[in-house]
DNA sequence: CTGAAAGCGCTTACAG
DNA sequence: CTGAAAGCGCTTACAG
């Protein structure tokens, strides 16, 4: 038997280029493979040996070899990168939008690129279309309000290019929706005032223009009407779900002669607007009125008293939007729609109606 | 004299191919030059003939071609994403500095990746260090409080990576630094308090170990005594820059049998916590008390009074630090240092004290 | 199950 | 000032 072979270099044991990090032909080589078999192990193709799958992947985590995602984008015709595009909402909703969306692509090989815009502008969508198409974009996630604008999602449609929208309601085939089901966020509101007793209520809400403001007050409305509380039209004032709309409705709502016991308000800071006017006309909160808000922003605790709201659960909706687009179409196709439920978060804005 | 031919097809008029998009070989083919020509024009070299840019630049124009940055960046071996990194600031700050950065970025053909992390976790840095490496990234934005961070910065040097950081003072070479002056904003403060004719005062700080609470305290009580007024240790509370953690100072500092007439607070939500402390021991805003904040927050205007407040600029600092890393590096060097000054915003939140 | 060739759309290094 | 060749690190299309 002859003695083994001293390790000499030969071309399959040559150590990693130092410095620069190992590509895909330093696997093939080093695993004595071609670079196409390396190829399909990334891709987790099953065209595969479980053997020399095995030994590549180790090898691959030996040497800590990572795919180049330019290079990979450019042989796709596709990068790794999923677009964040939203109008104008606050701060901490953006915020934990994009902690969720991160919760899904961390080691994904994905990363999020973000794009605000404005939706009044008349070449918003163009703008939108020259992000996608340049950066060749592997999805984007459409967030409140542009998520409801139709001829954007035409447009991403015409392109080809896959997208998630997130909204109050269905507005796409279940592939491309995360339901976020306002209705029934605003309809806890509804049945937590009833049940303190409350019978002559108020909504302000956001512009009828926007899904979510048409969805929370119709889901409180119709929450009273199922409870015998018919909610007359001049209870419902219209804002612009804005600190200083939202003071504006409320000194309509509470200079009239018979003021509303409670009133809801379709985001925290037409809330934070009411907590105002009621502090500059002497009213009190929670004894003479009742104030409840959506989206249970830190506004809501800063508040005093601290501001009863509907939380949203948006970090959940990001990741899951987010993991939609980045899963295997098979997977995506005929599993149930994608939801996120609210949930009222009390706190200590609200108490039974004085008598 | 012939007629002149009917146009026919021919190797350099044949139209662009449907659907896809032009490439730098169809510009090269259409405008008879060669693809290293088309290159240098991309790259605004200097060694092209006026004549044939001028020529070149208008067909790419009109076919509306951008040269592909998933190409680029694999020839390159550098991706045209930046990266911005931070810890956990407010959501608003996040945001005008997200939307800062885009405004640097618009129309460059760069994008913004975000990539928030925790800086007490160990492994943070090697998590930077993958995020910059994976997708070769262009440069990184560091926010503080990561941008205070020296290891980090450090290990960015290590491997290439372009930076800047954007902290209260120099920490680093000037061509990498955007520097907020804390120290004037803080000063900005207390200078306006002394006017008022406030001699007792007191601070509310961040955590020592950050140096903007470093920055905005030395700030604040160094300008006191140019004016001639000490503020004694025990005036000084650490807090943590949170809405509890001001709780809890105020508490502290309001019990006390001589209570200082007014407060400076190093940031927005801390405050917030001086103001539910006043409104629960009776003292009013700002007639017994006035209180300062930094960051001029949205919580500034929502509170009760209107608070004054230290803005930052954030979304101009995100605007120059975005800039710096896209800027050619000749531009960079020899040119004074990136700053943004900081300015106090008066509300009603302080008034002379009582006498 | 595996591989050799060609190509994705750019740039670098070299030559003229 | 301009260009032909080779290469960046992957994948697709084809063949076996």
């Amino acid at each position: 038997m002859p003695a083994p072979r001293k390790p000499r270099k030969t071309a399959s044991d040559t150590p990693l280029p130092p410095g620069k990090s190992a590509t895909i032909n330093d696997i093939a080589r080093l695993a004595g493979v071609s670079k196409k078999t390396v190829s399909r192990i990334i891709n987790r193709s099953p065209l595969v040996r479980e053997e020399t799958r095995e030994r590549v992947e180790k090898l691959m985590r030996d040497v800590g070899y990572v795919p180049d995602p330019l290079a990979r984008g450019l042989a796709f015709r596709r990068s790794f990168l999923i677009g964040m595009v939203y109008d104008n909402p606050t701060a901490q909703f953006i915020v934990n939008m994009q902690y969720g969306a991160l919760d899904a692509l961390r080691d994904s090989g994905f990363e999020l690129v973000v794009h605000p815009c404005d939706s009044r502008s008349p070449g918003y969508i163009d703008g939108v279309r020259r992000f996608v198409q340049q950066q060749k974009l592997h999805g984007v996630m459409l967030v409140p309000r542009v998520s409801e604008d139709q001829a954007l999602a035409d447009m991403l449609d015409g392109i080809g290019c896959r997208y998630t929208r997130i909204a109050a309601l269905a507005l796409d085939d279940h592939s491309r929706m995360v339901i976020t089901h306002d209705r029934d966020g605003a309809a806890e509101a509804a049945d937590y005032l009833q049940t303190l007793g409350h019978r002559d209520m108020a909504v302000i809400t956001g512009p009828s223009s926007y899904r979510s403001a048409i969805e929370r007050t119709g889901g409180f409305v119709d929450a009273l009407a199922r409870r015998g509380i018919e909610l007359p039209k001049s209870r419902i004032l219209e804002a612009g779900y804005t600190f200083e709309s939202g003071v504006a409705a409320a000194e309509k709502l509470l200079a009239g002669k018979r003021r509303p016991t409670a009133i809801f308000c379709a985001n925290d800071e037409m809330a934070a607007g009411v907590y105002r006017v009621a502090l500059r006309m002497g009213i009190d909160i929670p004894r003479q009125l009742s104030v409840i808000g959506y989206d249970d922003s830190p506004l809501a605790s800063r508040l005093w008293p601290p501001l009863s709201s509907v939380r949203r659960n948006t970090r959940d909706t990001g990741r899951v939007a987010a993991a939609m687009l980045i899963q295997a179409d098979d997977d995506v196709r005929g599993r149930p729609i994608a939801s996120v439920r609210p949930h009222l978060i009390v706190r200590d804005s609200c108490q039974p109606p004085e008598t």
